[in-house]
Order: C-alpha cells, then structure tokens, then sequence
DNA sequence: CGGCGCACTTGCATTTTGCAAGTGTGTCCG
DNA sequence: CGGACACACTTGCAAAATGCAAGTGCGCCG
C-alpha cells in the first residue's frame, strides 16, 4: 500500500480533513465542531472516534459533560497537506 | 465554502488522489490505472468523467479504441498536495 | 425537582461504492 | 471473409457509507 493510500485510510473519509483543518486553530467542542462545519452529528460522532483511535487527535475532559478535541502531533502535521489542498482548492485557474 | 472544502469537492471521492497521483508519472491508459491500483472498474469510468469534467485531466485518443489520460497543468499542481499527504502517510510516527 | 444545554445515539432513507458479467468496436490470424 | 481477442467501458444488483430527524443520559441552575 502506497503511502498516500495509507493517509487516506485515514483521513480520506468524507469530513475528516475539515474537522482537522477547523482544530488546527486550537481544540474545539462538539458543538462548536458541528455548528462551524455543517457536519451531521452522527457524522462528527464516528470521524471523531476514528480520528481519535487514529491518534489524529485527542480528548480534553473539561467539566461534566462537556470536552474538547485538540489535535495531536500527528495531527499538527497534516497542516502542511491541508494548506496545500487549500491552496489548490483556492486557484480558479 | 473553504478553500480545502472545494477542493474535497473535485478531488474528495474515493480514488480521485490515487488516479491523479498514479498520472503524475506521465499518461496512462484505463487498463494500466485499473491494474495499478486495482480499482473497480466502473468507479474508475466515473472518476475519470469526473475529473476530466473538472479540468484536472484529459483524454488523449491513441488508436480506434485505445486512449491514453494525461493530467492537465491544473492536475499537475495537485502535486505538492500529494507528496505532502504522502509523507504524512508515510511517518509512523 | 423540573427544565436546560451539551454530547452524543438510534432508526431509517438515500447515496456511494464494489463485484461480476455483459457490450461495442476495431485489429489480427487463418 | 470470419472468428477470436484486446481494450474501454456499461449495467445490474448487493453492501457499505452518509445524512436527516428524533431521542437519550446527565450534571447543573433556579
């Protein structure tokens, strides 16, 4: 398996670099996450699940029943990817 | 809509990346693609409609019914976008 | 103790993906 | 001339992913 099959397996489903790319300026809460992004909720529910057992990204307990998703080195570096994509996504030409 | 959201949106779907980055070598023709990576044929036809329809690669007519596809210069800028999701993909860390 | 906000889960409908088999067409071989 | 073949798909249907809407659990605040 090449290596961008590989990082596709991991963030190649529908989503997952939007979620990556929303945590990039510092952790989210769920809500914030769903709110920001439009995603459906059992949508950001799994993503969330697999980025996290991915080890993409990280809960953060904050009080009772409220956290905070932060990326984790791992995911700190798909920046460079995500901008390139942006970058191209952002080119009329 | 983010930039890195119209860019999922040409090159998001399942296989996009693959093709686009197995045509970074130089035109190749459907067979060549389909066993390379060893996708379906029929997502293959799909993809390639796609992306031909978005501008990120063409048709080349060889012979009667053999035709080769080859990435245009806005295909070609998908480059950096690759390799950096590639090297991603590639660290264990 | 009753209602609220938050983070989900659950139950379907819809869409996408995948497998396998079939279609059309031009070439090659006899 | 005719039949087998390679190539580039298409088609039919099953399985999986995605999406919508409504529901659940649970501390907290009044």
């Amino acid at each position: 398996m090449s290596d961008l099959a590989a990082a596709l397996d991991v963030v190649g489903a529908r989503w997952a670099l939007l979620i990556v790319e929303r945590l990039l300026d510092g952790p989210q809460r769920y809500g914030d996450l769903q709110r920001d992004l439009g995603v459906p909720t059992n949508m950001l529910a799994t993503r969330l699940r697999e980025l996290e057992a991915a080890g993409v990204l990280l809960r953060l307990p904050l009080r009772h029943n409220t956290r905070a998703y932060a990326l984790t080195d791992r995911g700190f570096a798909l920046r460079e990817a995500i901008v390139a994509l942006g970058t191209w996504g952002g080119k009329d030409t």
